[in-house]
DNA sequence: TAAAAAAGTTAGTTTAATCTAACTATTTTT
DNA sequence: AAAAATAGTTAGATTAAACTAACTTTTTTA
């Protein structure tokens, strides 16, 4: 139905429109960096996109998407999260290597498949780098988080998810010691350098914007219930 | 690396020279109804094969595998066979339902999560239709076997793979009950009309050659010890 | 508000994999 | 050995997804 690049499309209009902003709609140019494609080439194929009833899009304007577009973009996203959950958790894959098997795996399109390979992995609801799993309806529930960056000074946090799913970012993050619910202290910041003191496990960690815009977390008076 | 495209056809090539002859080459024509595609095509694939050392060929010629193609085309067989049991084993798909399936996941190229993906199922020696699953060297040891169609009437024989994988075969072969490793007698034949009368589990069925010229079988002098 | 900058489009080209139609080579039959 | 049949090749066209270069529209800035 959908070709593998028609997918690749969705999926990236979903993470710009839903998951990394509240616009709901993305410049054509936004777009082609984010496929790291040309303009030119994006501007072709959201044409096509809008034939084909998945986004919303006149000439110079922006993209949106539309109903049909958003759930298959959704799809795209649940069976990428699915297998990469499937990689760590059933084939011991960590989770800087399951990005890019998922990026193909995700293509795969049977709804039996994935709700088979759901159901063995006992209907989860995040992935390894803790982002939430759409369910089998497309829909998706994001639970409220806050970047590291903007806790304060003595927060005791948790971590819920990594934003940066890099090998590099997540080597270092295994490095220092964490893991997704990890508690961390923010001990200090120096404004001028922009760099955060936190406290893993008794250990101090110095680190800059890089790692803190990078780390999603709930701060104590968000954690509901429980502790 | 190798294209689906490119992987497809040397696939097609080990079973045309490997599997379904003692042929070691095979020509453009059977190639391309092999492949459903138009002679032409091969023409131009198999000299593109050619100049990557993966076939030998030249115009005019049979196509042959070269190592390198034998155990890339290898592997693309061995990731189909060991898919299908996944799906069989761990998902489970019934084995009408795995072939096709496994014909996306056998191009997701990972040796790291082709071997993992063994070990996890326990090193399979057989898929779901009673084919062995090359090794992790691109080997295979396939058993002795004869077809259904060359057993004498009085013989006791155990069926251990089906040689047509399509969903109509086999939802044939669910219907009369018969599974794989199963024994059947074979009760008569009538070779005007090309029928068998076969004994499974004490009922009496009679089938065409459209079913013995596709049921693999070990007859009782060739099974060795146990029995 | 006019100029400059940014954003987006169009036209024409490329590559991989396919096709059709016409041609050539090889093999089989008479 | 010639004719007929079969097998295989070539040339030119098509499609999807990319590109570059040139152009146009929209937005920002002065
Ligand atoms: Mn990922
Ligand atoms: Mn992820
Ligand atoms: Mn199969
Ligand atoms: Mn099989």
């Amino acid at each position: 139905m959908l070709s593998f690049t028609e997918e690749n499309y969705l999926k990236s209009i979903v993470q710009l429109t839903i998951f990394e902003s509240t616009e709901r709609e993305v410049g054509v140019n936004k777009l082609a960096s984010c496929l790291d494609v040309k303009p030119a080439t994006v501007s072709d194929m959201v044409k096509k996109l809008n034939a084909k009833k998945l986004v919303n899009y006149k000439k110079y304007g922006k993209v949106s998407l539309t109903k049909k577009g958003r759930k298959s973009g959704m799809m795209v996203i649940r069976r990428h999260r699915l297998w990469e959950t499937f990689l760590q958790i059933k084939l011991n894959f960590s989770w800087d290597e399951v990005h890019d098997l998922a990026e193909e795996l995700e293509h795969i399109y049977s709804e039996k498949l994935i709700n088979r390979l759901d159901e063995f992995l006992d209907f989860p609801s995040f992935d390894p780098h803790g982002d939430a799993i759409p369910n089998a309806d497309g829909e998706i529930f994001i639970p409220f988080r806050k970047l590291l960056s903007e806790a304060k000074v003595g927060d005791i946090v948790k971590i819920i998810a990594v934003k940066d799913n890099t090998k590099e970012f997540l080597n270092y993050v295994d490095k220092i010691g964490i893991v997704i619910n990890d508690k961390i202290i923010i001990e200090s910041k120096d404004n001028f350098n922009s760099l955060t003191t936190i406290n893993i496990k008794g250990k101090l960690h110095v680190v800059s914007p890089r790692f803190t815009d990078n780390i999603f977390i709930v701060s104590p008076k968000f954690e509901k219930a429980k502790d």
